[in-house]
DNA sequence: CTACTGACACCCG
DNA sequence: ACGGGTGCCAGTA
């Protein structure tokens, strides 16, 4: 029996705090046999009332898509105390460590 | 820093 | 089955 690599996505999503954030590749990487494009498909996939914390989720250059919406994305990081650059970087000092599994 | 390239996984017509 | 597009990444200039 085993879970689909769309829920192992959505506990590991479920597990960054709060002012921390992480990239597809990041979350690529913990899912053995997942493409960073995989993940970012299913988070685009997420129905539009989820708990789940998509907008933690960056490229691996600590930038913002914004494709959803006109920042959507960067008005709820900056509500959790993320301070978005100009330029839609993140601070690297706020990544979610890894480790965690 | 930006722009471009090749490759990977997946979706759609 | 096939080719083109994408929200990615790593490497390079």
């Amino acid at each position: 029996m085993e879970i689909s690599v769309q829920e192992q996505l959505w506990l590991l999503l479920s597990q960054i705090p709060e002012g921390r954030f992480t990239t597809y590749g990041r979350l690529a990487a913990m899912l053995p046999g997942v493409h960073a494009r995989q993940v970012a498909r299913i988070l685009s996939q997420l129905p539009e009332g989820t708990q789940l914390p998509w907008h933690r989720v960056v490229n691996s250059q600590f930038k913002v898509s914004d494709f959803h919406g006109s920042g959507e994305q960067s008005e709820r990081l900056r509500t959790e105390g993320l301070l978005v650059s100009a330029s839609g970087r993140l601070p690297k000092d706020k990544v979610w460590p890894d480790s965690v599994l």
